[in-house]
DNA sequence: TTAACATATGAACATATATTCAAGTGAATG
DNA sequence: CATTCACTTGAATATATGTTCATATGTTAA
């Protein structure tokens, strides 16, 4: 065996159904996307941000107010607002000192009730 | 001020907005209803998981073939699957030495769909 | 019952990430 | 214009988590 065949053989196993292989294969989405699709996911698995984007949903909050609200100091809500920002699921407008935070998209709604749905239907 | 008052005061910062923070609050959902929200999405914020669960959306398949498919190691996608069954996304049958998994839940699909919209829409 | 195969699992390790702490902006206010 | 307030940010730390490696389990076939 070549040490090339050495390189590529990355797996302990058999390929035991080849045809369902080549199919999936062929449909799988690019790994970029997969790879975008996990980090979005990714944003909503923290109870930290669970928490801020719930209470959005309900009304545009300043920051101080969701530090009170969730019981955090305001810079740890400011980080996890940064990343809600990042994955462009909060917006925020500066009036004066103040920073209001609100949700950015329809979509935070919808997934966060389809993950609801799920848990309760089980 | 006394001990308590000081063990009470974990925020660093005023509420501003009194009427709105309370009334946020009267709404909010049980902690532990958005921590498994959280625990939930959480289990969709990993790439491998997301190929496994994309895969099996596509079709049922075995450990081997998933391990082939994304070119990792069986024992990598053993761990994932592990995962993936206690959030109950996917479910399994041993059939003679060969183990199949497929997805357990409409809702996967459902909510895989609804991040690629989110994705796509930007 | 021994060997081979498919899968599962525990421990170790490396990496990712959430919070804290300290210090830094930027805007209003006296 | 110095101070206060709301917020941001970088570094450090602690914790969580994904992969690997070695080994164990369960099933089939020789």
């Amino acid at each position: 065996m070549s040490e090339k065949d050495v390189i590529m053989e990355r797996c302990d196993c058999n390929v035991i159904h080849e045809e369902t292989v080549k199919r999936v294969a062929s449909v799988m989405p690019e790994e970029t996307e997969l790879y975008d699709l996990a980090e979005l996911f990714k944003v909503f698995g923290d109870l930290t941000r669970m928490k801020i984007l719930c209470a959005l949903i309900e009304s545009e909050m300043c920051v101080c107010d969701l530090a009170n609200l969730l019981n955090m100091t305001q810079s740890s809500v400011s980080h996890q607002l940064r990343v809600l920002k990042q994955a462009r699921l909060v917006r925020y407008k500066r009036v004066g000192k103040i920073v209001y935070y609100s949700i950015d998209d329809e979509h935070v709604k919808y997934i966060f009730d389809l993950g609801l749905t799920h848990l309760r239907e089980k």
